[in-house]
DNA sequence: AGGATTTCGTTGAGCAGTCAGCAATTGACT
DNA sequence: AGTCAATTGCTGACTGCTCAACGAAATCCT
């Protein structure tokens, strides 16, 4: 009974769990402050901004709902209803794709550029103040090369 | 129109902002795969696991839900509904705090501790594999170390 | 002491996502 | 060509959180 205390209190305590803690503290704090600064400033959530960033990338490229989906690592569902948010608060709009019936392109309007626009320069001065600045300029690169390793880990996993 | 859209593109385009949907990334993937393997091998959240981590740290120590809710970044409703599905699930159990009795003191019970032995394992293992495997050597303290920055960074904010 | 302010937890209403199941379309295999 | 499987997006029912408002207890301020 104390025994399985103890055992507890180590696998609670070791350096592995602190450290994953670390990363997911990060994130979420992160996103929420760019969140609640966007709300108040844009009108618009960050998840918002994730999509418009997209859209925005390539002016040529058409982006598909599931491409979106996979990206913002949201279920289909939720993008339908996602979009459906964005497309009436006029950010953008859905088109019917001509290749695959099955299919929807997202467009940003007018509207969505210019909110985007917005959005882009509050984001990146939460980004730069929390994320950049806090971090020592020869560890900035070994954070984001170990991130990139951490995804593509995560992406070529079989299950 | 032409003018703006290259300008939209210029910003969805920006280095910071694609080093910080790194971040976003790895974060929420791992989390979900984290939560998933949790779910289906122990029956609890990860979110669930954070609150044992926590409670299980220092055996003499109480915890109140404030102090949880700002660990876990979760408003004090949030904490309250997880400690309502957690004591159901019969993973602990709330104690009033003898020293101010407004607080609640949240205690493991032994089911918790047994059930916290088996998601640790579970948690460790997949943190292995794509957190700590997956990094390069000596970039791995330097991306705790940074975290640690951002998180302090984070911390001392006023707004 | 005693009234204003703050803190802790709870509750109702609402929001943003999931999951399971569906219809339409497309691709793959003989 | 013709069936069977896979893919794309949508919907109803649900989950897990937030926000706003609240009551009870503690703290502050004269």
């Amino acid at each position: 009974m104390t025994r399985r205390g103890d055992q507890a209190a180590r696998a609670a305590n070791s350096q592995l769990v602190q450290d994953f803690g670390l990363l997911i503290k990060a994130a979420t704090r992160l996103e929420q402050r760019i969140d609640t600064a966007l709300r108040r400033e844009c009108g618009i959530s960050h998840t918002m901004l994730e999509v418009l960033i997209r859209l925005c990338r390539k002016p040529g490229e058409e982006v598909s709902q599931r491409r979106l989906a996979e990206d913002l690592t949201l279920t289909s569902s939720g993008i339908t209803r996602l979009i459906d948010r964005m497309e009436e608060a006029g950010l953008v709009c859905r088109v019917p794709s001509p290749e695959d019936r099955r299919s929807v392109w997202v467009e940003p309007t007018d509207h969505g550029h210019t909110v985007f626009l917005e959005a882009a320069t509050v984001h990146s001065h939460v980004v730069e103040r929390y994320f950049v600045t806090p971090v020592a300029r020869d560890d900035y690169t070994r954070l984001t090369d170990a991130l990139s390793d951490i995804n593509e880990a995560l992406r070529n996993a079989a299950d």
